[in-house]
DNA sequence: GATAAAATAAACCAATTGGTTTATTTGGTG
DNA sequence: CACCAAATAAACCAATTGGTTTATTTTATC
């Protein structure tokens, strides 16, 4: 009736994946059993093996789900802008918002997946530093567009900037996640905002 | 009966801790089992309930172990300058040393433990927070210090210092973790270097 | 050297784990 | 409207989970 594109199998995987991302982002690989699984997307044991043929597998499709859909909520938030320095605010802003209006339920899936996965499973272990490429590169190529815009000091460590970035951030949400309350991470932001302006001139 | 200092049992609590802290702090909480914790303690399941009584009990002190150790590390590096800016500069030395010379094997107990504890272990996350306040008066009162000394800019926002500190650190501990390279720690650590010398004054 | 404390080995438990299979509906789609 | 993909319900599995109990052995300390 509605879509030709997407069958009823791919609309129940889909489905099973976005409700799994939120699981394993909250609870963890681990704690993520597949009673709980059944529970949050309302779909039997056989139809989550019908689509994926382990946990294992689930969870990688899972984390990928969260990490596309931070890469592109990242992506859409600077897309209006063709300026690097209306970008980097764009940017900032998004992260500010980061815990009223998450992009999944549980924290940062890049820094709760890092945590469980670096030690325990290499398959999605593999995945989180591929994500995290990605998101580097991204913020390496702002940067670098801002110089030939000639908005940002040309001489700016971009490699450095982009890595201190991530971290920056990344601690920003652990803190604010930890203590309940977004204004640790405004905080952090605050004083990256003003770090930025010194180092790639004022934006 | 009772010995004066250690006696068997205590040092057996305390083995059975600090091997379980390593185990907690690699496999995280809901990825250890009992099984787990037998063959890295080398002591029998009958053993461990006679000192804690569930997993949680052992979890908790484990943490705390941890967490005193880190504190007292951290302490111990600062011990020794009377001076904020040399103590400053010790402090940036030991978490330059942290992953080749680490507290705990496993990364840093309190990103660990925070990113799986407060969406899912209220004891365990209660701890964190307040292992992140003393980190954090800590660092406030060093800058304090600091600033008493005439060493660092009076006008410097110490609370907003300590929090953007925190939150590098975590986060360039979370991406040398993830790269299995210290390389990304050593340049988060250059950059919060400039950028404390900018705010604080030279030292 | 005696002895109480500490630790072991083991059986035991009910519940849950990840995972499989199959017969039976359901309902989307051609 | 009829068919078949897709989903369900269920039983089933062996292994493991966190946790308990008890009889036995080790050993630290007096």
């Amino acid at each position: 009736m509605k879509s030709a594109q997407t069958s009823k199998s791919e609309r129940t995987r889909q489905l099973i994946i976005e409700k799994s991302a939120v699981l394993f982002n909250q609870k963890g690989f681990a704690g993520t059993s597949y009673q709980d699984l059944m529970e949050a997307t309302g779909v039997t044991k056989g139809c989550l093996y019908g689509h994926f043929g382990s946990k294992d597998e689930l969870a990688v499709a899972a984390f990928e789900f969260a990490a596309q859909t931070l890469i592109e909520r990242v992506g859409n938030a600077m897309a209006s802008y063709e300026q690097a320095d209306d970008r980097l605010r764009a940017l900032l802003y998004f992260y500010r918002h980061y815990l009223t209006n998450p992009i999944i339920a549980g924290g940062c899936p890049l820094l709760n997946t890092a945590v469980e996965a670096d030690d325990n499973h290499p398959a999605l272990h593999e995945r989180v530093v591929h994500v995290l490429n990605r998101l580097h590169k991204g913020v390496r190529n702002l940067i670098d567009l801002g110089k030939e815009q000639g908005a940002f000091n040309a001489s700016a460590d971009t490699h450095a900037i982009a890595t201190f970035f991530i971290s920056t951030v990344e601690g920003g949400i652990l803190l604010a996640k930890a203590y309940g309350d977004e204004k640790p991470l405004q905080t952090v932001l605050d004083q990256l905002e003003r770090w930025l302006q010194l180092e790639l001139g004022s934006f």
